[in-house]
DNA sequence: TTATTAATTTGTAATCATTACAAATTTGAA
DNA sequence: TTCAAATTTGTAATGATTACAAATTAATAA
């Protein structure tokens, strides 16, 4: 669902079992507004001025939270950052290596036939692609 | 390829662009022979023995270097723990939430059709599941 | 072979993302 | 209003990874 209203965004976290504060609301609506899969710290950096007193800790906690929720999941591309997307839907992720933005794009591994896991439970599908988007085509860097 | 013996490992390092070494080759042997995707600490554990002086900055190294030149792939499935791969072909990983295990699985994202990503140059595909493995599948645990 | 240089390995000390934890604050129910 | 539970916060660990310079090893030239 696109562009959440404050509403919504409360209504979508209580029926996922998660209790609204500021914090949270804040945080949910800078996911689903933005979608641009940001950090603990880019999230951090983009509320705490106006959540004055927000702390990263928090930006954690309620993230892990949203994750146990499934009110978003982790994206890991990079060995040394983890991202969040409120789109829990399964889809993919395409990280350019020169512009470092993280595209979306509509992919859905639950559908394929997978004889190897033949009796297995597959509870989460991950699907990442790393390269060089469209925009940086050109680019000579 | 199938439990390289050292020399088939020389020759496959110096292939990619990798002088041998006796780290270098044991590393390379470690992830060929046991195919487990291991943490650089797994590696550096059981290696240690052996390799009496071998320092955990060198499988730190000689794994970047590895990847840097595709002799093996980084498997990121957790935020806190990166593990490797020798086997550089596109397919698939399934981790095992109860007994950790991290299968291989038949898939090539590479022939799949994405629309969104035309005009996109792509590098590196990964694809990961992760649930309960058909072992664990009867635990009550 | 020996001397010299380059490459590799090593150990220690940062760094940096994340977590632990306990205090402070806020919320909600009685 | 009061008390208990939940949430948030700040600080101090933790733990994986990296920086870096010294030590070792390998390669090359004299």
């Amino acid at each position: 669902m696109n562009h959440m209203s404050i509403d919504e965004i409360k209504v979508h976290l209580s029926e996922h079992g998660v209790k609204a504060s500021l914090p949270r609301v804040k945080i949910y609506e800078y996911l689903n507004t933005f979608r641009s899969h940001p950090t603990v710290d880019e999230i951090y950096n983009a509320l705490s001025d106006e959540l004055i007193t927000l702390s990263k800790t928090t930006v954690y906690n309620t993230l892990d939270l949203f994750v146990k929720h499934k009110l978003a999941v982790q994206v890991l591309i990079e060995d040394n950052e983890a991202r969040y997307d409120s789109d829990t839907s399964n889809h993919g992720h395409f990280k350019c290596i020169k512009c470092q933005t993280v595209y979306d794009f509509n992919y859905d591994l639950s559908t394929a036939d997978i004889p190897t896991l033949e009796g297995f439970t597959l509870d989460e599908y991950h699907t990442y692609i790393k390269g060089v988007c469209k925009e940086c085509a050109g680019d000579i860097h």
